[in-house]
DNA sequence: TATGATTGGTCAACATAGCTGACATAATTG
DNA sequence: CAATTATGTCAGCTATGTTGACCAATCATA
């Protein structure tokens, strides 16, 4: 059970200007660092879900103009990002069952954002690539995402992005971490 | 789960070793800032995709135990935060139609985790608390998700979690910026 | 005090995107 | 040849979002 947030207290309620200036531990019983009183966390927390959100709105306004949900995006987002990948790579990465990513992919493929061709070395694997049109629709909203993080980095600076990558890493899973080093090699864990 | 796949290259594509190494921006047309390459921009992208993933996972679990969702959690969390709460307060947050609201909140005050009582001032408004139930499972679930960011902000330590805030913060729409300010006043924006 | 706005709720219908389970086909591998 | 792998498909269920239409209680105010 938390110290404070009693039916009363809150995370930021209307006092809490005093915490931050005259008591800077108090009330964080348990908590040794400075960043990890309970209100610290919360915002966190809070900070992961608006953001998230945020973030995908915008994208998602475009898709449904364009009838797509945000299970299409991922799929056009990664197919994008490697190019000849497999189905189950992309089940890999997404982590859904396969009868859910076939009823978005098949609609992808009906509606020509992506295209499939036979594996050379083992003919059972249908590789999977944009087409033009799928790698327009993936430039567009790639390119809206970037911008919104590109704004963002460039308002915080090289240090922060540091931080920003750092503590996202330390929020994964232990298995997506590895695969992340993978994906990235000059990735700084 | 192959090692094998890719015909083409991997995300980074394969001469990407180079690229944090020999050449700094050769690829990164009009990107100025060396964390600005399209590269540090997508991994940006998949680290906020992944984390959030893999930190809702968790709790996940646990509700699905008591059949309940995500859509669940985020009422028993805002209301956890900040008791006494009217329904449209409730609704600012989420940014959900009240007719969503209303099938989860029914459910939550049925199966007693959530209480109302009638505003004092306003007898309009239903003002929102947590029962006994409600609050221990609310905070068996922040305690969980506390814990995740506890571990992270520790490994990384204060400075980048400052960055971490910073960058997440700039995400926002322009608007949550300005509810998160308001939210906790000692939020460094 | 009558009127209009706010707060909260309900019913009905629909869409998206997950899930399980059961099968089927083709290709690879031992 | 037998087992496994990669992919796809049918059928049905669930959670959570959406519109639109209404309704009742309460508040604010002209």
């Amino acid at each position: 059970m938390s110290p404070e947030n009693t039916p009363t207290g809150n995370a930021p309620r209307v006092k809490s200007a005093s915490i931050s200036g005259a008591t800077p531990q108090s009330l964080s019983a348990p908590l040794k660092g400075l960043y990890l009183r309970k209100q610290d966390l919360r915002r966190g927390i809070e900070l992961l879900f608006f953001a998230y959100r945020d973030f995908t709105g915008e994208a998602d306004q475009i898709l449904s103009d364009l009838d797509l949900g945000r299970a299409h995006h991922r799929v056009i987002y990664f197919v994008g990002r490697q190019p000849g990948m497999s189905v189950s790579d992309l089940l890999a990465i997404l982590k859904i069952t396969k009868q859910s990513l076939s009823r978005v992919l098949s609609h992808l493929i009906k509606t020509g954002y992506i295209q499939q061709t036979q594996g050379a070395r083992d003919k059972r694997k249908r590789l999977l690539s944009l087409t033009n049109k799928g790698a327009a629709l993936e430039a567009k909203l790639t390119d809206l995402q970037c911008r919104r993080f590109a704004t963002a980095y460039s308002a915080r600076g090289g240090a922060a992005v540091d931080g920003f990558v750092k503590v996202l890493s330390s929020l994964l899973d232990e298995e997506m971490r590895a695969d992340l080093r993978q994906q990235y090699p000059n990735h700084i864990d």
